[in-house]
DNA sequence: CTCATATGAGATAAAATAGTCTCAAATGAG
DNA sequence: CTCATTTGAGACTATTTTATCTCATATGAG
């Protein structure tokens, strides 16, 4: 699976960044059709099907190669070192720029096609799952709230980012900075 | 738009049934088609036609409605008065049970065919942004963080908030609760 | 420059979804 | 119970999306 972030050729290169654009449009809009998907990549439909043989070929690619630098980012973070608020923070700031390839991996839409997939997915949540619970041991962080319900915070608020980047609502090189902030600390400004 | 809040009668009674369990099928699964809203919702397809004529008569008695629940909810929160936490909590109960709806009025891929509802959306972030920066101003929301940044959060917490006790990971008793402490304190515990 | 390859536009076919309709059965009120 | 209304199943039609293909043009390497 690792295949996915070899160096590549020219074409692989283009395919990826296909891809990718498809993938952004697909997160905002997971209604959208080939042509539309087309469009947004700036190549003709015909192109778009000599890359990817039909609309399963694209989300079977799109789900492996989110699988795949997801799972890399993590392995990355070396969750398991260090004080938990820190891994929590390196963990952010690794999700953040693939926020909409991670919440592909989130939505269930995806795996309806690709069960095969599901337990690499589910994979990738345990080190976030242990870096929490590690955190409460800690006491680094808050043990009153449940553990699932911290995962759901942390990945829609990642997310929230990732969509607020391209929505052009936050600049990217503040937005590990206001995730990490409100996640962490709380809106509610301290006395 | 209050008209969607009069009493009804049973016919009128079980399409509203019937649409908002629509709408929990399409907050998941955005692409469902209508033969798996008919079989999500236990009707036939013929019958969904009966009370929907079309996907967009659907789609946009669901924007209809959603919009006049969360205007509604806005209201009966009277988010202008009281201390700014306690108006943000009367908004995150309201919301939560709302999730999927609140949803729906924060995606595009709704407005693209419903422009006209796009400025009666717009008003209902108005209110909300307003109470942000009342807080901000009374010092006792954070004012270091964007008001554009805490609207997203607020909005991707509350829609996990329904997502996960849509899931059953979280008990509906609890999640204002666990909303509340994570949004506003953050989950870092304290010295 | 040449030439191999990639691409776009658009026509066409196939598949899927949306929409329409009929009629027998189910439902609910009186 | 009767009877008016609603519903489901499934056949059928219409529309949209997906997929396929051709050929002229564009692109890029040498």
């Amino acid at each position: 699976m690792n295949d996915a972030l070899q160096p590549l050729n020219l074409k692989e290169e283009r395919r990826l960044q296909l891809l990718d654009a498809a993938t952004e449009l697909l997160a905002k809009r997971p209604t959208a059709s080939l042509a539309e998907i087309a469009e947004h990549t700036r190549i003709s439909k015909a192109t778009l099907h000599r890359y990817f043989a039909s609309r399963d070929a694209l989300l079977t690619a799109l789900a492996v190669r989110a699988l795949a630098l997801v799972s890399a980012a993590l392995a990355d973070c070396r969750l398991s070192e260090g004080a938990a608020p820190a891994a929590l923070r390196r963990l952010i700031e690794a999700l953040i720029p693939l926020g909409d390839k991670f919440y592909f991996l989130l939505n269930e839409h995806l795996w309806n096609v690709h069960p095969d997939l599901v337990a690499a997915e589910q994979a990738t949540e345990v080190p976030i799952m242990q870096l929490i619970q590690r955190g409460q041991a800690e006491g680094s962080l808050r043990a009153d709230l449940p553990v699932a319900w911290i995962m759901y915070t942390l990945e829609f608020t990642v997310f929230a980012a990732w969509q607020a980047i391209y929505d052009g609502n936050i600049a990217r090189r503040d937005a590990a900075h206001l995730v990490l902030e409100s996640l962490l600390g709380g809106i509610i400004a301290k006395a």
